[in-house]
DNA sequence: GCGCTTGTTCACAACATTGTGAACAACATC
DNA sequence: GATGTTGTTCACAATGTTGTGAACAAGCGC
């Protein structure tokens, strides 16, 4: 992964807007696509989706492209995923219907953690049963590989999976006011647990 | 990212053990690899981390890379990493003293969280302060940007940030007995807050 | 139809990442 | 010391990722 925490001083391709508006916003645009790439998507999908959740009105992919700085090219592939996830919606469906973020991304988060995470887990859990059981046949002396180990480390694959089941059927509140409540509730109850 | 789910099927190299253990216990390394990669550690280091952790003995670099049938070079490097992040230790201080795995890996996942995905959101955080500022300034009409999408976005920072402070300071339960307390308590408040 | 804009596709360039092998340095043992 | 083993370093190959530009397709307005 690459931290592109600076903000780039080269100058622009051509339609770019360089007015201190616009400059700002391209920033919000390329942090969140820092952090976004930190959580499995692409940069670019962070910066299209900040662009359009920041955008009063609709844009169409030469209007994302030329505010961004990029090719179409790389505007409409990224495009297309977008919208495969959910993360976006053409405002009707001719071809050329400029496009909007849509705002609640729990949905999506929700399918990483079930497509990746879930998957990525359960490998480690199934490899493990495969060695705990591989130990209990052999019969070496003295055993090379502590099956004590991998009881614990399966006990954590399974620990691992109940919180991402209950994570993947949370309901996070979509309004801010009811966010604010959630948060402090569970804040709290973390704190509480900092202290154990 | 590269999944690497299924287990490799070449042909090893040289000294690595082919034993039906042996095997089981590669494939357990590299499910811990593939898992490890996914949060920004590489997969060599989980691999490696893993071997250790699940090997009854203390063992020499030249072990770990005939065993995970990499070289010793690629080794060498990933254990100096693994030293500097505390999640390997040395069983004595001269040069050779084979490595064992240092299993409380918490200490570690807090510094990952402080280093890099506080950076992270304390950027887009900056720069939305930065682009409010500018909005407030600007005199557009009608307005390109949405300043109330800003401030939403903002407080969602905020939010993360404390998430963040709490997280790093949570002691999670070293032994697995406490840990079965913890993680009931804890399921069964983000159940509670699943039904909201 | 014709021109113009928009979106898509694809081959490729630029770059980053991962791992190798060979040369070397640091030790241990004889 | 000589010898062998272990760990380190570095230039590099192999591979993957990200973004480009040019060619093309699909619409829209005339």
């Amino acid at each position: 992964m690459t931290m592109r925490l600076e903000e780039s001083t080269e100058a622009p391709r051509g339609r770019t807007p360089t007015d201190r508006l616009s400059v700002r916003v391209r920033q919000v645009c390329d942090a969140v696509g820092s952090f976004i790439e930190y959580w499995g998507f692409k940069a670019i999908h962070g910066r299209i989706w900040a662009l359009l959740a920041l955008s009063t009105a609709p844009m169409t992919q030469v209007e994302v492209a030329d505010f961004l700085d990029v090719s179409r090219s790389l505007v409409s592939g990224a495009m297309a995923e977008l919208l495969e996830h959910g993360l976006v919606r053409p405002t009707a469906d001719h071809r050329n219907a400029p496009y909007v973020a849509v705002v609640d991304v729990w949905p999506t988060i929700s399918d990483v953690l079930r497509g990746r995470e879930w998957m990525l887990v359960e490998s480690a859990r199934v490899a493990l049963e495969g060695a705990i059981e591989a130990v209990e046949m052999s019969s070496d002396m003295p055993p090379r590989f502590a099956v004590e180990r991998m009881r614990f480390l399966l006990r954590m694959t399974e620990i691992a999976q109940t919180f991402l089941r209950i994570l993947m059927n949370l309901r996070v509140p979509r309004k801010l006011e009811g966010l604010g409540g959630w948060l402090k509730d569970t804040a709290k109850f973390l704190q509480g647990l900092a202290a154990v």
